[in-house]
DNA sequence: CCTTGATCCTGTAGTCGCTACAGGATGTAG
DNA sequence: CTACATCCTGTAGCGACTACAGGATCAAGG
């Protein structure tokens, strides 16, 4: 129902797709020469001629990446997702691993904004003998 | 107490700094040249020698990187730190500023994290017909 | 028909925070 | 004296883009 599904039938140019799916037109040619969009047909004039099925890829490859996977995870997710029967299994990998690795950057970041929070409460935000977050970050010059 | 307050007194080569901040020898010169780092002063046969200011503010820039802070917030904080008067307001604004930074991440990770929870938990990990994982990145091949 | 401005093309360079060489000059130990 | 470690400078690479430069082509208005 979004104007990405409106963009089934047609014939679209990079500019239209960009519109569609909201990815930069650089973007597209930049995901075009790393072989994460497949190469699309030209026009007479040499222009690029999108259809319905790269409309399709750019916004999987958009929605996984913001879910934060990365080009090359991306490539695996669509080799997958492809005609050559797809394995849910290994999809299952990826996404799985993919979790692992946000929680564990969710941990990281839990940590640091204890400590920070904590510091940064410290601060009266006067000119004290010795600021917190400098203190915290260990520094201590000879004067 | 650590092997950073040892280098107190040394002058070191930066292979020395190096082992004793943890600091790569090729991130230290980097450093230097993207002026996080002042430029050393050098031996007669041109190689650098460092004192233990540099070692103090090595340490420090390594632990705020630690923290997440950017190399221009380093800089920022080490110029606030400087021997110019430090402002303790201006040190928090840029630490409470990072801090909002942290916590947007954190709430965009954990919203991820739990898409991403329950879409692989749907996973049997056997071929079923559509795996969920394909399916909320919203591809639909046209078979 | 002509001009203007939008869109497209290729190719290259910049961003951030490093890391990894290449190719050379020294230093240190056996 | 010979290895080998360490240092030097300079450049190129990573990931995932973004931002030009310098041109070609298109669509609309006068």
């Amino acid at each position: 129902m979004s104007a990405i599904t409106a963009a089934r039938a047609e014939k679209l140019t990079i500019g239209k797709l960009s519109q569609l799916t909201g990815v930069n037109i650089e973007t597209i040619r930049y995901y075009e020469k790393i072989k994460v969009l497949p190469v699309p047909s030209r026009a007479e004039n040499g222009r690029r001629v999108y259809g319905p099925m790269e409309g399709r890829i750019l916004a999987f490859v958009r929605r996984s990446r913001e879910l934060g996977f990365s080009l090359d995870e991306v490539r695996a997710l669509l080799r997958l997702g492809g005609p050559e029967k797809a394995s849910c299994r290994e999809v299952r990998e990826i996404a799985a691993h993919h979790l692992d690795d946000i929680r564990a950057k969710i941990a990281d970041l839990r940590k640091l904004e204890r400590l920070l929070t904590k510091t940064v409460a410290q601060c009266t935000g006067t000119a004290a003998p010795k600021c917190p977050v400098l203190e915290i970050l260990d520094i201590q010059r000879s004067r």
